[in-house]
DNA sequence: CTATGTGAACTCGTTCACAGCT
DNA sequence: AGCTGTGAACGAGTTCACATAG
């Protein structure tokens, strides 16, 4: 199932074994894993913190983060706390954000011209590295120091820059057949801004962001049907 | 918070008089609630549809759909399906998505006039009504037909408008202060694009969504699935 | 004595199988 | 017979309490 990917070359010199990461680590904890490492990353010049002081910052129960950490091994002091570097280094081993990703953006319309300049991306490890969109009057055009492509160029880019994720912002109707053309270049995670249910072969991931969504469900709780 | 569940158990010698909810709606089943209004209003022409059918629609099993559906109460006929109007007016009418709502958008820059433009919304019940920043150079002009209101006049603004849902696009610096003020004029429901933990007081609900996150969770599932 | 690591209880949501209308 | 409605089993994830290491 795992295509060889060749990104950049090198292969990992050592293979450890790894001392450990048996369990499987629930999304939710990955989600929570991603936050933690955001925050330690805005505590400058700290050496040790314990699991209630980087629970408050990250606005969890210590407990639970305790739980998140293990996951990813037996990384703290007890009667001390975490050290920090350390800690900062295997979150971002396990969240495979040592490296810095490049991403394709298929649609360069209202919402994905933002997607393709917001700034919060190059802070966690990604970037924005080919523009595709279908509309003729935007294909050849540049947006920031890219150049829109068109998307039939999907395939041909896509493999040239080794690019495996990939967000879409495209129209509804035109957003199964561009995830085809995705995957058939290769790309194996895919962030989907359009609503709608779209389907990918076994072994690609695909998240929906539904912005609407998120409104709606608002929308219902403030109506007082999820009262507390 | 969530009071004692009392799972179903209805004894049948007990008549049943409201036609309303009776049981607590789960946030997971609130947004697939609305996955359904989505797909039923883009299935025109239809009297009917059957649980398999509408599942298929909207990528969930038959048996799931039936317990969403459940929730709010029973407006199927066995052995032939859901009326496809009396459907929608109970999803429309549980989600509160009956009515169309205005809400405000504090951050103009970059993602914030993404949001503002987002054609999205309108065809689910929202509309935004009242921009809002902090950049006097921003201050006064125009996007779209709305104008920008200083950060300072959220108050004033939100109240007049009767704006009780917002979202916020401003920089996680900010975000905190910009939540306070928008609790502060009467806004219950907030969507936040920030990263970052912030707090309300109880009563006012907050989502985020982070946009990084989602690769960064996208990455880690490409990098290290939890198989081994 | 302090703070971590984790088994175990508990809560919440999903899946299943079948009872109950039409 | 067909399809819905739902109790009950199941499983994932969270919380708790305490054993454990420094």
């Amino acid at each position: 199932m795992a295509g060889q990917v060749v990104s950049g070359g090198a292969a990992p010199a050592v293979a450890r074994l790894a001392p450990t990461t048996p369990r499987p680590i629930p999304e939710a904890t990955v989600a929570r894993l991603a936050t933690y490492l955001r925050v330690l990353l805005a505590e400058p010049g700290r050496a040790v913190i314990s699991s209630t002081e980087l629970a408050a910052l990250a606005g969890v129960k210590p407990a639970g983060l305790r739980k998140d950490l293990s996951y990813l091994g037996s990384y703290g002091r007890r009667g001390v706390g975490y050290q920090v570097d350390t800690l900062i280094d295997q979150l971002r081993r396990s969240l495979g954000a040592h490296q810095a990703y490049r991403v394709a953006l298929a649609g360069v319309g209202n919402l994905g011209q933002a997607l393709a300049g917001y700034a919060g991306f190059a802070g966690r490890g990604f970037k924005v590295a080919a523009l595709f969109d279908a509309d003729p009057g935007r294909v050849g055009r540049r947006l920031g120091d890219l150049m829109i492509h068109d998307i039939a160029e999907v395939d041909q880019v896509c493999r040239a820059e080794a690019i495996t994720i990939a967000m879409i912002a495209v129209p509804e109707s035109a957003a199964q057949q561009v995830v085809d053309a995705l995957v058939g270049a290769g790309v194996r995670s895919i962030l989907n801004f359009a609503p709608g249910f779209l389907t990918v072969p076994s072994g690609v991931e695909l998240r929906r962001v539904d912005l609407a969504l998120e409104l709606q469900i608002l929308a219902f709780l403030q109506a007082g049907k999820g009262r507390s």
